[in-house]
DNA sequence: CTGAAAGCGCTTACAG
DNA sequence: CTGAAAGCGCTTACAG
């Protein structure tokens, strides 16, 4: 039962005024080493810390930043968030973390919350719900309040604000191309989320590389049976060769209907998905998969907006970052 | 670039106290209606709120929690704390995450913080590491320092405090029972966490149910390789029909061994295993599984969390609530 | 070298 | 009904 040892309790128990204490905790040359060090032993002695609100009322800061995510069961946002937790660790800030579930009114909840004061900025991904009705005034409210933003993963959004992305569309225009350089004639996508930004970035890699040269075979939906059909007629009547997936669902989709069909993985048909590497490497056979490297995401960003924070970079200029992916080989691309 | 505005900018604005603009704000039967209502008005025009700092200094608490998570890419420690984050919104409450990686020594520096002041309780499911040393020093200082405490999980561990687990040992008893009862001879478990509080109470389930008149086939190892070729054993020499795997690794890598060696599933070997309805439902065939209920865990322990703040509970006497899990069947159990 | 004072933004007993 | 004062726990210019 140490409860808590407040400045004035140390300053009634030394004999000395609340001021001097303050001080010779902070190292201050004003105060003498004799009392300097009287001070601080009977504070370690008490294991005294400072009241952390109390010190950030009085710097206008909190010390905090908030963390928005569309969805924390998506292993990709799960390690954006340990990227930035690691991050913040080493500046010793908190992160305060909201989930808005894919929703546009609980994402305005937590704006509307943030522009109280209670994070110094935030960073955040929006939801698909607000990406289709590219509506962000709430996003807006949080600029007008002068709180510093960084928008990540899904940053294809016209707002006043840092970000960092993920290179969408080059991971599959380059996955694409690995197909087109070894021969591979009849390359698929399938996709779930053909509707949102970083959907359609990747449709427009996939459609880059064949440029014109080779058919398309497009299976998007975001109707899982719809999808489902759809798969199925790729890989059994255009019988496609290669399929790339943009997402976990039609990733995890394509594999089973393959399965199903008792169409051999690798050896009659490749697959490359966009997943994590617990999942994909357990999978039977092996997922070959493009790697976001989320982690460094969650860093990134954060490291950003600590420069903004610290006035680091020009008001009114926004920084973009891009993350590189890597496209990981394991089974399922096996020629 | 509305800056923040504050309850002394407001009294100005209208010619009066900040202790009227503050009673008036608080609907104080003290104010006469006519002031009341001009003071609302301004504050809506200027969209006033109070600076959450300064009202948690003024009030000696947080409204904060802090949430520690051993590992954020496992989907069940995901999910429960967006049980978490679901009823802290409810109770407008932020929560503050606080990532340990498994790590004693990053636990330590985490409580450590938790105890200067930043939170008004905590949730913690302990690290691996922490288990495995059965040190929990870092836990009796929160203790100490009256930071209510509520441990999730991972709650095998004797300290005064509030805990919110899972039925592990019955969920395991359970399941070999399914099997027993349905006829089945030679029931196997694969384990890659043995060695760890709910990994035992699994095995214990499994044995209890077996209660010396089946043969026990137990593979445990937390070496991947050793694992894999303990499992192949299992399949292959003794030839069990069901197994039983008590964690993602073991899971995943039971599905993997019995496609390499030709098992057919279910027909030849019936699966259960404990990983989330995510991949489970997505695996090929899918794969029945133990539903933990992760968002409810949390949300009670939240609950539990919030109770002990509120003093619904008598100091001293602590809360133990178990969720109970499901079996799920999919295709691995079909008969 | 030390301390009194002001102030961060709020709330609330108390006086008028 | 309104406002001055004290205080939450701290920091920091300023006076002595």
């Amino acid at each position: 039962m140490k409860s808590k040892i407040t400045l004035k309790e140390l300053a009634k128990l030394l004999n000395v005024s609340v001021s001097t204490v303050s001080k010779a905790l902070h190292d201050s040359p004003e105060i003498s080493p004799k009392t300097a060090e009287r001070v601080k032993e009977l504070a370690k002695l008490h294991n005294y810390r400072p009241n952390p609100v109390a010190v950030n009322l009085k710097r206008s800061k909190t010390g905090t930043i908030g963390v928005v995510i569309p969805n924390i069961s998506n292993s990709f946002f799960a390690r954006v968030l340990s990227g930035i937790e690691a991050q913040a660790q080493e500046k010793n800030q908190q992160v305060i973390t909201y989930i808005s579930n894919e929703s546009i009114e609980r994402e305005r909840q937590i704006c509307d919350m943030l522009t109280s004061g209670l994070v110094d900025g935030v960073l955040i991904a929006v939801s698909e719900e607000t990406q289709k009705k590219q509506e962000y005034d709430h996003l807006f409210s949080l600029v007008d309040y002068d709180i510093p933003l960084v928008l990540y993963d899904r940053i294809n959004i016209d707002i006043p604000a840092d970000k960092v992305g993920v290179d969408d569309e080059k991971s599959f225009f380059d996955a694409t191309n690995y197909f087109i350089s070894r021969g591979v004639k009849n390359i698929g996508l399938a996709s779930a989320i053909h509707h949102v930004g970083i959907g359609k970035l990747r449709i427009k890699g996939y459609e880059k590389a064949l440029a014109g040269e080779n058919e398309q075979h497009l299976a998007c939906s975001t109707v899982p049976e719809e999808l489902r059909k759809k798969i199925k007629s790729l890989l059994t009547k255009d019988k496609v060769q290669a399929l790339l997936c943009t997402d976990f669902e039609s990733t995890i989709l394509a594999t089973r209907i393959a399965y199903e069909e008792n169409i051999q993985v690798p050896s009659q048909l490749k697959l490359i998905g966009y997943i994590g590497r617990e999942v994909a490497e357990f999978l039977t056979p092996s997922l070959s998969y493009i790697e976001q490297h989320p982690v460094e995401v969650g860093s990134k960003a954060m490291e950003i907006l600590n420069n903004r924070l610290e006035g680091n970079y020009k008001p009114g200029q926004f920084k973009e970052s891009i993350i590189a992916t890597s496209l990981v080989h394991l089974e399922s691309t096996k020629f």
